[in-house]
DNA sequence: ACGAGTACCTGGCAGC
DNA sequence: TGCTGCCAGGTACTCG
């Protein structure tokens, strides 16, 4: 389940890996996976210039100010190589070939990027920000937190792991959380992304992400809240009787009010 | 406009 | 052992 920081992550491999390599060839794999083929032709012939992240989506950059983008879905993965399970695309560069391989096929290639909140790294995603966005909405933040046109590139297990930091439960109306608590998710948010970013993103037990050189990320082992049934405060864990989005949460009845 | 719910998809696992 | 059925979840859709 590749959010925000497993995405960081393969950017930066991929930047480093394909900058300055000239698109060769592309190869789609079953039409089953694409709701409309698409079109990739004008990308032959140009240089990968910069691999961007927008949210979850991957942006390569190519020369001619054109772009491919990509999303991982949830079991989406690239990697070097035209081996492996579940290829779905093929992108050959000069001397190179990316492989993207996706079981569950939620994942995208060559789509539009669609209209998405801020950064949540950036500075301009602050308290009065998060403020002005939730304080007229009565869904549950963490329902919110996982809208990608309020913020970008938070999923399940950011979303969770954040509100568990800054004492938060899920279910919270978001409109009635006060000024305080805006600014303590803020920050919580902030240091939790940074800190997945730095370990190389998660790779939970079931969902296996590993970046396109192979190597899985280190942040699983320091989720507090996520996947566990005692959480990092001591306390046992309560999963929520309703999902919220579709998607179980978990929190610790103690510590979030 | 908003909030809730569901379809998409398949590997993995619990339960019988 | 082998089968069934449920769960995981990002996004896009529908419905009220």
């Amino acid at each position: 389940m590749p959010e925000l920081p497993e995405v960081e992550t393969v950017r930066r491999v991929l930047e480093e890996r394909l900058r300055g390599l000239r698109i060769t060839a592309y190869k789609l794999g079953q039409p089953t996976f694409y709701r409309r083929p698409p079109d990739l032709k004008h990308l032959i012939g140009s240089t990968v210039e910069f691999v961007r992240r927008r949210g979850k989506y991957l942006v390569v950059g190519v020369s001619g100010r054109r772009e491919l983008v990509l999303h991982l879905g949830m079991s989406g993965r690239l990697a070097f190589g035209a081996a492996g399970p579940h290829l779905r695309f093929q992108l050959m560069l000069q001397g190179e070939i990316l492989g993207f391989h996706d079981a569950r096929r939620f994942g995208r290639v060559g789509c539009p990027l669609p209209e998405l909140g801020p950064e949540p790294l950036d500075s301009c995603f602050d308290p009065a920000y998060l403020h002005k966005a939730l304080h007229d909405r009565k869904a549950p933040i963490k329902a919110l937190l996982m809208d990608q046109r309020i913020v970008a590139g938070i999923g399940n297990i950011y979303a969770t792991e954040s509100l568990f930091q800054a004492g938060i439960k899920p279910r919270r109306p978001a409109g009635r959380l006060s000024k305080p608590e805006m600014a303590r998710l803020v920050k919580a948010i902030k240091t939790v992304l940074r800190r997945a970013v730095k370990l190389g993103g998660s790779t939970l037990e079931d969902a296996a992400y590993l970046d396109p050189l192979g190597r899985p990320g280190r942040f699983q082992k320091r989720v507090s809240v996520y996947g566990r049934s005692v959480g990092a405060c001591g306390h046992a864990l309560k999963a929520t009787r309703k999902p919220i989005s579709g998607r179980t949460s978990l929190f610790c009845p103690i510590c979030q009010k």
